[in-house]
RNA sequence: UGAUGCCU
């Protein structure tokens, strides 16, 4: 079981899912049974492919072996229905690890959160996250990095401001999601000097922007017509070894 | 040994 469960997370790591799938029929053909993490780890194979109603199937099955189901083992049924697009479907497997007197993590509401936002229901997300502390929870920088990319996406500066200051003050540190959720607001509203204002202190604060970072800052040059600028931002993104998406 | 965030 050990080994079968190391082999999945190994070939999952390296993105061979298939493989992962192949361990998992084989340990059940040789008699072993999965446990939980077996189980996860199948889904999220499945997630990371695509294959969200395969993940789906492999849940329905390992709950129906009568084993407790834990935190993560939800949270990746969770994850399924998140990718797609059914928020209802999330809530529901949300409220069924209530149902069954289990305590959803942080990770569980990010996921949460994360679903209400992409389905466009903005106030269901922003709800979810105001009721963390009811919870017993505390936001961590996934929670705000969901958070702020709703924001953004829904043209809010001064809740991104906020939230990006509240994230700070909690102690937690911005990374180029975070700091990159704010130049892609401000890229889309065609906003320079904001754009640039957020960039510089991105670096200035010695985080190394990614490849979604540079793209926000060339969304801002091709709206403005900078013609030039986006070529600089694509050699400098060569110039890092980077991939352009 | 397993889950959650930004572009494509």
């Amino acid at each position: 079981l050990w080994l079968c469960n190391r082999l999945m997370s190994a070939y999952k790591g390296v993105g061979r899912t298939d493989k992962s799938l192949e361990v998992f029929k084989w340990m059940k053909e040789k008699g072993t049974l999965p446990d939980v993490t077996s189980y996860s780890q199948v889904m999220d194979a499945h997630n990371k492919a695509g294959r969200y109603t395969a993940a789906v199937e492999v849940f329905e099955e390992c709950l129906a072996t009568g084993q407790d189901g834990d935190t993560i083992l939800f949270s990746t049924a969770m994850m399924a229905y998140s990718r797609m697009g059914d928020k209802m479907a999330v809530k529901r497997v949300y409220e069924s690890m209530i149902d069954r007197g289990m305590r959803p993590n942080v990770a569980c509401s990010n996921i949460l959160i994360n679903a209400f936002s992409k389905a466009g229901d903005y106030r269901g997300a922003r709800r979810y996250f105001d009721d963390l502390p009811n919870l017993g929870l505390k936001p961590d920088h996934r929670t705000y990095s969901v958070m702020l990319d709703m924001a953004s996406k829904e043209g809010q500066p001064e809740e991104a401001e906020a939230l990006f200051r509240e994230m700070q003050s909690l102690g937690l540190v911005a990374d180029a999601t975070t700091w990159g959720s704010m130049v892609q607001m401000y890229s889309r509203q065609g906003d320079l000097p904001r754009v640039k204002r957020w960039f510089r202190e991105m670096l200035r604060s010695g985080c190394h922007p990614t490849v979604p970072t540079f793209n926000s800052l060339l969304f801002a040059f091709v709206k403005l017509g900078m013609y030039n600028e986006c070529r600089t931002v694509l050699e400098v993104m060569q110039q890092r070894g980077m991939q352009p998406s």
